[in-house]
RNA sequence: GCCCCUGUGGCGGAAUGGUAGACGCGGCAGACUCAAAAUCUGUUGCCCGCAAGGGCGUGUUGGUUCGAGUCCGACCAGGGGCACCA
């Protein structure tokens, strides 16, 4: 490929300077203090925020693909005349901040901070219309100090918690994992299989919230279907009833029951046993007495959590020495086991077994032995055949031998059972969720310290808030695994608040999805130091009303934030309900795949296209075999660095490439033929102008009274052009967008005027084309923009307003069909009446031949648009 | 296993139930050039045909409709989420 920046030709026009030009405009748009955004309640406010980073060291195509999209929103809202809000932070601390540490020797801070400087530089690059003066770093104590307060205050009104659980414990990063962490029994960083520990651990809960945040996602219309979705599964809510079961046997206190949990209570006739996780309190205080039984549970702890080893494991149970009365057959008893498959962490870690309506139940009913009674008939099956075999009837149908319930379909026995449970006092109908609290203690240093104090009268304390923030201390080591604030000779000694004696630190820190709950609240007064955020200004500017990011924190990072927003409602620090208005996931950006003969990956720059179309290693010639385009990763090496796509081509390349051919929320294929394309458009864009500027009248020069059939129509695309590119923005069709603007230029440059009428429309027409793809490729926009003679900054300008009657047609294209057949087509005057349209299209040889003579038996118009003949 | 999404030229992708393939990439032919690159012009879904023209085409298969890429049913393929949640 050639050289895009290679020498010039002695009679070429000159080529667009994107080097120069866009640090130019970057200079200028910084003098000019253009993005700073203030508060301003006479006008309109757009907060347009993408994720913020981790500061890794160095941004990734997938940065820029995502920052390229929100500064076209932002940019098109500016000019929409809007005051708009895109900041940008860093989601600074976490472990690979340690890792560097170990590996490299470097503090933690230093490696971060570092980080940040190098990553701002590249991102500045980009030509991003942010307001750098709100950026916040989640490690800055000014930052967490406010999180830490905040987090006094949820613990005071009960929404923070200690409590000892069974935690997941990732035995690589020595640290405690929420189970949204947990993926295949893996943690979600390490891939290490995760082990079962019992700790003292932090909590947040959000559990008290769960129905709310189920319900408002109804009504969340700008966030996508698919991750309302997935949160509405994850949320998890059931309805069904406890019940409480009379236990009999040794062991057993007098009026003792087992509680437990169903979705299906209308079963209860077809109980045929009980079933308690073997982690249920029962379970362990029967086991004192029962050696058998101990072992078992002990087994049953051995077996791993991964889906792997859940799906292959089979069911197993332990008949324990205890029963239960039966709550609806007076004088039977149900027997009691323990078993592998029940979990103790959902409803009541209890169940009743009904083999009959579930497939868990049957198979354990058949390897035990147990009866199979069926309570519910199938739709259209007589109760003398019905007979279940190896698959239980879950679905709808009509109670039989059962009672009461004798006849109702499932809906109604539900009620019937659960009015009758009620009555009697031995149940209640009741609403589960799948959601759990959020487990918020890590065993890490680079994290917000938890501000609590354990002092051995007091038991854990609050830090007095005078004393926030409880910082990090600098001087730690990395050589040992665990953590450094546990090891550190002095941090974690401090007298108690409230008694004065020694006490001690807590020297966990928060998970870090906590900093990023609420660092779309702390832009909107980043610099506040008496709280977390102005209450007037939070009033104004929140909620987000574009949220840009990857649809890999449609749950976690998400629910956490909405949950955020509410414990902070609960203390009366702000009044939103929910954070972000309008959520747009995008796509992940992909690259093809390249493996050298000896198998190891090969990086894009490593390998040569030949002229046959055969794939080379660049430097032996050997052969590469190309895989299938997948997201770009480092250990597959089909990455492309950002930087060296910018030095080579400029950011307006790179942003343009990102926005043409994929919709925005498909995966895109990073291509070096793409961007060579989007880099040519650039040249021919300035070349155009650069051409047709002489002999234009000057701008604002008095409108012709008339104008020729040409230069109308010309018009009239650019004056659609205004209303399309704002639509497919505005609904993130930004390849759409793309389209219609090279279809514009065509338009222009196809145009050749002779008149001063056309001269004057031509102009028209440049001024509004720049002004359309300014947020796409802000630095040839205000080159272009300087070159027409526009006033101060195309950043500052207004999106140019259409004259309606451009946007009207007077004549239309009408499809001419036979028998559904495309014929022809005609151009008719627009709103042709429907029997003109007709005897028109009747008239054409075209339908006539088509016709072949026979008589017409319909005709169906529909006005501007197609009239079909049927014969 | 359950839930969701997506299947359109060589490729990325356009199409309020109304002209399928906009726009771009790539290809082909030509112009400019000593030559190339760059640039420009034309052309480009497949098949038959010198042409005019005709036929076939949106994963497969049924259906609704004057008319289906679009709506409905079944199936196939790919992707994503959840997963012993009682």
């Amino acid at each position: 490929m050639s050289q895009p920046t290679s020498a010039t030709g002695r009679s070429e026009p000159p080529r667009y300077n994107f080097r120069e030009t866009e640090a130019k405009w970057q200079k200028a748009w910084e003098a000019a203090a253009t993005f700073k955004a203030t508060a301003d309640q006479s006008r309109p406010k757009y907060y347009v925020l993408e994720m913020f980073p981790y500061p890794s060291g160095r941004i990734h195509m997938g940065h820029v693909r995502n920052y390229t999209q929100g500064d076209v929103v932002a940019r098109y809202r500016r000019a929409k005349g809007f005051n708009v809000l895109h900041p940008m932070g860093w989601d600074a601390f976490g472990l690979p901040a340690e890792n560097a540490a170990m590996e490299k020797k470097v503090h933690p801070k230093t490696w971060t901070y570092q980080n940040i400087e190098a990553m701002k530089a590249q991102l500045k690059v980009m030509g991003l219309s942010l307001d750098w003066s709100r950026e916040v770093a989640t490690c800055d104590p000014a930052y967490y100090r406010h999180q830490q307060k905040m987090f006094l205050d949820f613990w005071k009104a009960g929404l923070a918690y200690r409590k000892e659980a069974w935690v997941n414990w990732d035995p690589v990063d020595n640290t405690v994992l929420a189970n949204e962490q947990v993926i295949d029994g893996k943690g979600w960083r390490t891939g290490a299989t995760v082990e079962r520990r019992k700790l003292a651990q932090w909590n947040l809960k959000i559990t008290h919230f769960a129905d709310e945040l189920l319900k408002r996602l109804d009504t969340m219309d700008r966030w996508p279907e698919k991750v309302r979705l997935m949160q509405a599964n994850w949320i998890g809510k059931s309805e069904g009833a406890r019940v409480f079961f009379e236990l009999t046997g040794a062991g057993v206190e007098p009026g003792e029951t087992l509680e437990i949990f169903t979705t299906r209570p209308d079963t209860l006739f077809g109980a045929s046993f009980m079933a308690v996780s073997p982690d249920h309190p029962l379970a362990t205080r029967l086991a004192r007495h029962d050696p058998a039984l101990a072992d078992f549970i002990a087994d049953c702890r051995r077996t791993g959590t991964s889906a792997a080893e859940i799906e292959t494991a089979e069911k197993k149970g332990y008949r324990t020495a205890v029963s239960v009365k039966h709550v609806v057959k007076p004088g039977e008893t149900l027997p009691v086991y323990v078993a592998n498959f029940v979990l103790m962490d959902y409803g009541t870690g209890a169940i009743f077994g009904c083999p009959a309506g579930d497939q868990r139940d049957l198979d354990f009913a058949r390897k035990y032995g147990l009866p199979v009674i069926p309570v519910v008939l199938p739709p259209g099956e007589s109760p003398a055949d019905f007979v279940i075999r190896d698959v239980a009837y879950v679905d709808d149908g009509t109670l039989y031998n059962s009672g009461f319930l004798n006849g109702l379909p499932v809906a109604d026995a539900k009620r019937s059972i659960i009015r009758h449970l009620e009555e009697n006092g031995v149940g209640k109908g009741t609403v589960q969720y799948k959601l759990r609290d959020w487990l918020v203690s890590r065993q890490r240093y680079w994290g917000c310290p938890i501000p609590a104090i354990h002092c051995e009268s007091c038991g854990v304390v609050p830090v007095p808030a005078q004393d926030l923030p409880v910082t990090l201390p600098d001087d730690v080591e990395f050589d040992t695994p665990g953590n450094p604030l546990d090891r550190h000779p002095t941090w974690k000694h401090v007298a108690c608040p409230s008694c004065g004696k020694p006490a001690r630190r807590e020297t966990d820190t928060f998970d870090t999805f906590i900093d990023s709950s609420w660092y779309f609240d702390r832009f909107t007064s980043a610099r506040c130091t008496t709280a977390p955020f102005d209450r007037a200004e939070h009033e104004y500017w929140m909620p987000v009303d574009q949220y840009i990011g990857g649809v890999e924190h449609a749950i976690l990072h998400l629910l956490y934030s909405r949950f955020w927003t509410r414990a902070m409602r609960t203390v009366d620090l702000a009044d939103r309900d929910e954070p972000f208005a309008g959520l747009f996931t995008q796509g992940m950006v992909c690259h093809e795949t390249y493996r050298a003969a000896d198998g190891s990956w090969l990086f894009p720059d490593e390998v040569k296209h030949g002229e046959d179309g055969a794939v080379v290693r660049a430097s032996d010639a050997t052969p590469v075999s190309v895989g299938r385009s997948e997201k770009m990763s480092k250990s597959k090496k089909n990455v492309v660095d950002p930087d060296q796509i910018i030095r080579d081509y400029g950011a307006d390349t790179a942003r343009w490439f990102m926005l043409s051919d994929s919709p925005p929320e498909r995966d895109l294929e990073w291509t070096e033929a793409g961007v060579a394309g989007a880099w040519r458009f650039q040249q021919r864009l300035y070349r155009m102008l650069g051409g047709a500027i002489a002999g234009l009248p000057p701008a604002g020069a008095a409108r012709p009274p008339a104008f020729s059939d040409a230069a109308t129509a010309l018009r009239r695309a650019a004056h659609r052009a205004i209303i399309g590119v704002g639509e497919d923005v505005e609904r993130f069709h930004f390849n759409k967008g793309v389209a219609r603007l090279y279809e514009l230029a065509n338009a222009i440059e196809a145009f050749k005027p002779t008149t001063d009428a056309d001269r004057w429309a031509l102009r028209e027409t440049l001024d509004i084309f720049v002004r359309l793809i300014g947020p796409m490729t802000p630095h040839l926009g205000e080159e272009l923009w300087q070159m027409l003679g526009g006033q101060g900054l195309l950043a500052d300008a207004s999106w140019p307003t259409p004259e309606t009657a451009l946007l009207a047609d007077d004549e239309v294209t009408v499809a001419i069909q036979v028998n559904g057949k495309l014929r022809a087509t005609i151009r008719l005057a627009k709103d042709t009446a429907k029997d003109a349209a007709e005897a028109a299209a009747l008239a054409l040889p075209e339908t006539q031949r088509a016709m072949a003579g026979k008589p017409a038996k319909k005709v169906v118009v529909v006005p501007n648009r197609i009239v079909n003949i049927v014969v």
